[in-house]
Formats: structure tokens, sequence, C-alpha cells
DNA sequence: GCCGTTTTCGGCCCGACTGTTTTCAGTCG
């Protein structure tokens, strides 16, 4: 972890603690901006001057600099100083807040969940002031969530279940969108936003809640409501506007909230107000039927929805210098998937048909080199055999160009698994660490992008969504010598990598590295996971120019190439 | 605590829903 994340964590729970505390919310709120900036941040935070990042000033950067010299920032231990350990860990519970959990602990002295769990069953909760059955009953379902736990799940499944949601609603809303981190294209969802429109409201809200998936009612109002899915106990909320409104509701249901804090802000500014009903200038509406119109009427072109995370994209919109993002039709061939030599399950043809039904102009059979036994690396004697395969593939099939690469391992000295004299026949090579993510990575890595025959890194950090750190790697390292050698990173597009990850990207980016996406399929219909990387380069600010695979295959300029 | 060609003091996004109230506080997004 790095020292801007620890501190980032460490800001959070000052914020929290004063929040318990009752102290000025815009307070704690300055805490959790600093918080939220530093994880995003990628430089050297022991550089950082006041006023240098939005949200860092002087009180923060003296914060940063003591825990940089310490190892410790006093005014944290302060804080926390009279709070009983693992208090404000309770704060996580779902319906229990701030000035619920200060009650509580106030009234009733609970300094931890087993303390909270024992007042609660005693009934005694209810009866405080403010209080009263069904706020304690509701405390005790969100103690439930928290045990079972509410994990973020990855966006490829969000995906597929936020089209079961919607297909049901069509008949009945005018229009509908999925909103939120989801549109956005974040990695992983923590709840599902859904916005529609038309003529019966109600019709909408009760159709929705009736749902076969339904698996509880969290709320249900006039135009919203909010349901948990049957789905990892996945939280649904639909919210129904008008269709004058349609526009600043979608901006405001898909977020991100910083960036909408940002947008309303600006709008302050020149005397104007948004909420998700519209832009108002006293008390008539100006815009809202659109984004474009929203965005227009604050003098800034429309901002697409990977963007929104207020990482410079409103400041960027202001100078007139938004990327043009990538996107999916852009993209010519993918150069990562594996067919049955190795690990993967369909043949070349069927990868190479369905590639063709994808539009694509080539597509890369990539199976896995010989050191990667488990998953069925190919010795010499097999790449040759599949190297037939694929000519003979190719005389049957027209319309595809069909290429011979290889995810050739790097071996525990940096070396790469087949000869060069192998490696040169092949159309492209992609390197890659499967074994030893421990040892040594960031060095064998370099070594390995001093053979000339390696063009591509494959998912250069290691982690995986579901809980693999990753590789004990110097990454900002590995980016300025693939800079330098004309080495492409990988963006890998399966659902359970996304790696490259955006800030990753975006710092890459800033070191003149250039970018493949690539899905890692180990079948014909994983193919389809190209729409994740594409999201996922988008949020990280990529250009068509910016990523090889939306170049002819003739025209990309790999590295082998330009020897 | 941060921030500033309207300000170095006085602002800081905005609204829905729920549950407890009888006009509003807390939580959430």
């Amino acid at each position: 972890m790095g020292k801007n994340t620890e501190i980032a964590d460490i800001f959070d729970k000052i914020a929290d603690a004063l929040e318990f505390k009752g102290e000025l919310v815009f307070k704690v709120n300055a805490y959790r901006k600093a918080a939220r900036v530093l994880r995003e941040f990628s430089g050297d935070i022991s550089a950082i001057h006041p006023s240098e990042i939005e949200g860092i000033g002087k009180g923060m950067v003296e914060k940063i600099e003591e825990y940089l010299k310490t190892g410790r920032i006093k005014k944290y231990e302060e804080v926390v100083a009279d709070i009983p350990d693992g208090l404000l860990e309770l704060l996580n519970i779902p319906n229990l807040g701030p000035k619920t959990l200060q009650l509580l602990h106030k009234e009733l002295g609970i300094k931890n969940i087993t303390d909270l769990e024992k007042v609660i069953n005693e009934g005694k909760v209810a009866a405080l002031p403010g209080m009263g059955e069904k706020k304690e009953e509701n405390i005790k379902k969100g103690i439930l969530l928290y045990k079972t736990g509410r994990a973020r799940i990855p966006l490829a499944t969000a995906l597929k279940v936020v089209r079961e949601v919607i297909n049901p609603l069509f008949a009945i809303a005018e229009s509908i969108s999925p909103a939120g981190s989801l549109r956005r294209m974040k990695e992983t969802i923590g709840d599902i936003d859904i916005l529609a429109t038309g003529e019966e409201t109600g019709d909408i809200i009760e159709a929705f809640v009736r749902q076969a998936y339904v698996k509880e009612v969290i709320a249900k109002g006039d135009t919203q409501a909010s349901v948990r899915t049957s789905y990892e106990n996945l939280q649904v909320d639909l919210r129904v506007v008008e269709k004058e409104s349609w526009g600043a509701a979608l901006l405001y249901f898909t977020g991100s909230k910083a960036h909408n804090i940002k947008l309303r802000g600006l709008a302050k500014d020149r005397g104007l107000k948004i909420s998700e009903y519209g832009v108002f200038k006293g008390t008539k509406k100006i815009a809202g039927k659109t984004e474009e119109d929203v965005y227009k009427v604050l003098g800034i072109e429309w901002i697409p929805p990977e963007l929104r995370e207020d990482r410079g994209e409103i400041e960027a919109a202001m100078e007139g210098k938004l990327p043009v993002l990538v996107r999916q039709d852009d993209i010519k061939g993918d150069i990562h998937v594996h067919s049955n030599y190795s690990d993967g399950m369909d043949d070349i043809e069927k990868i190479a048909m369905a590639a063709k039904r994808m539009g694509y102009e080539y597509i890369g059979i990539c199976d896995h080199s010989k050191t990667s036994k488990i998953a069925g690396g190919l010795d010499e004697e097999t790449l040759k055999k599949r190297t037939e395969e694929i000519d003979r593939v190719q005389e049957k099939i027209k319309g595809i160009k069909i290429l011979k690469g290889m995810e050739v391992d790097i071996l525990s000295n940096g070396s790469l698994d087949y000869s060069d004299s192998v490696l040169e026949k092949l159309d492209f090579v992609i390197g890659a660490i499967h074994q030893g993510f421990t040892k040594n990575v960031t060095e064998r890595m370099k070594e390995a992008m001093n053979n000339p025959f390696i063009d591509i890194i494959a998912h250069p950090t290691g982690r995986l969504l579901s809980g693999r750190e990753g590789y004990n790697i110097n990454i900002e390292e590995v980016m300025e010598y693939a800079a330098e050698k004309g080495v492409v990173l990988e963006i890998n597009a399966s659902y359970d990598r996304l790696d490259l990850n955006d800030t990753n990207i975006l710092k890459a980016k800033s070191y003149g590295v250039k970018f493949i996406i690539g899905t890692n399929a180990h079948s014909a219909g994983m193919l389809l996971d190209m729409e994740l990387g594409v999201g996922t380069a988008r949020r990280g600010w990529l250009e068509k120019k910016d990523i090889l695979n939306t170049y002819r295959w003739v025209d990309i300029p790999l590295r082998r190439r330009r020897r």
C-alpha cells in the first residue's frame, strides 16, 4: 500500500471521528475530500505544496509531512483519544449514522458491535428520544447487512444484472437508462442505479418492485424506489422523472458525487442552481431536458460519463480540451485470445468466425508458453502444429486476418520462455508474469523488455478484482522503461482483471506509454469483454491514437517492425 | 479545513425518503 493511501485512510478516520463528535460538516468534508484526492494522486506526495492540488491546503500538507517524517498524525491521535476502539467502525452499518451512534454511545454506553446488538435486542434503543420501534428495526436490519457484507461486485456482473432489470420495464417506461457508477464503467459497482421516464410513474415503480428478483423493498415513494435483489443482495435504485428533467436527472444519478458537487458549485458561482430537476435561475428553469443542455448553460461541452470523477474533466471542458475518447467501434481487432491449443475452450476456427462477426479486421491467437504447464503451455513442437493449423483455417476463412501470437512467460531471471529464433517467427509476442509474483518482478519485467522480440506486457500489475493484490512491483519504473523501449502495455479486459486500471492508465500515459486492449478471452464468447476494456480505457482518458488495436494491422507500430 | 477578479471572512450541493414529530432531524445518494 502506498503512502498516499495510508494517509488517505487516516484522513477518512479523522473525518469519521469529527463527524461522530458533531464537528462542523464542512470540516468533516474537507478531510474526506483530501482523502479522495490523495487516493487518486499518482505523483510524489512528499513534494506537494498547499493549493497545488485542489482540496489539499496548508493544514493537510502539514499533516502529510508529519506522517512522512514520523509515521504518525497527532491530530488523528487527539481526535480518537476518547473514542473506544472499534466504535467508529460501526458507522459502516447501514441506517446507523454519526448522530445515532453518538446517542447510543452516550445514553447506553455502547462501545462495539456486541454492545450494540445487546441493547437492540433488549429493546432499549426504541425508548430513546427521537428513536422508535421502526428505527430500532432498521438498525437491526443494517447490522445483518453489515455482517453479511456488502462487497462491491465486478462491472461485468453488474452489466448483466442491469440488463435483466431493465428489460421488463421497457414495455411500461418511455425511456430507461442505467446511471451511477455502472454508467461510468467503474471497475466495481456498489448499487445499481436506474433512471426512467414515462406517463404512468406509479405503474413503473410498481412494476419494478414486483419483479421476481426483488427480495426486499427498502424504500418506495412517488418517484423512486430501492429494492434489494436476490443477486448477491445487490441493491437497485429506480428513479422516475418527468421528461423535461431527464437530462438533469441522468446527470445527477450518474454522478460521481464529486463531479456533481463541483458542477453545482460552478452553477452557484454563476447565480444558478442545479438539482436533479434542472438548472434554475431563481425559480425559472432554464435547462434540464438533456445532459448537453445542462452542461451548455454552464458554458461547457457534454462530458462523457467515464470521465465524471472530478479528476480535472470539468477544467478540461472549460478550456475546450476534453479528449475524444476511444469507442468500441474504433477497435479493429483483439490480440489476446487463447485457443484450445493451450487453456482456451474453443478452436481457432470458431474464434476466427466469432471475431469476424464482431466486425474485426484481425484476431490474434495467443496461447501460453511451455513453462505455464498448468495452462497447457505449448512446447516448440506444438507451436509449430498450431502455426500450421492457423494457416489451414486462414485458407478457409476470408475477411479476417488470423495472427500468430503467444503470451510468453517471463521467467525468474527475466528471460523469455522461447529462444529468439522462435519468437522472431511470430506476428507478435506478449510477455507475462505468471509465477514468482513477489520475486524481483520489476527487474524481471525490465530485463524482459531488453529482448527485442517482446512487443507487449500483459496485465502489468497482476491484480485480480476478486482479491489478489498483484505483483510486488514498482509500476512507475515499469511504465517509464516501457515508454523508453517502445514496449506496449496491455489493458487486459478480462472481467476479473481490468489491468492496467483507470488510474494506472492515466499515469502510464503521462510517461508516454502506448496501449493495446486485449480480452484475454478463453472462449469465443469472452471476446465480448472488449466492452469492459474500452470502458476502462475511456476512464483513463485514452483516445483512439493511444490504443494500437484501433489501427489496421499493417499500420500498428509494433516494436519488431521499427527495428 | 479549504478557498477566493464579486470575498482573506464567510461561504461551503441538493433533494428524497423515513420516522419521528406537529415542523424537523437523520440518513442516504
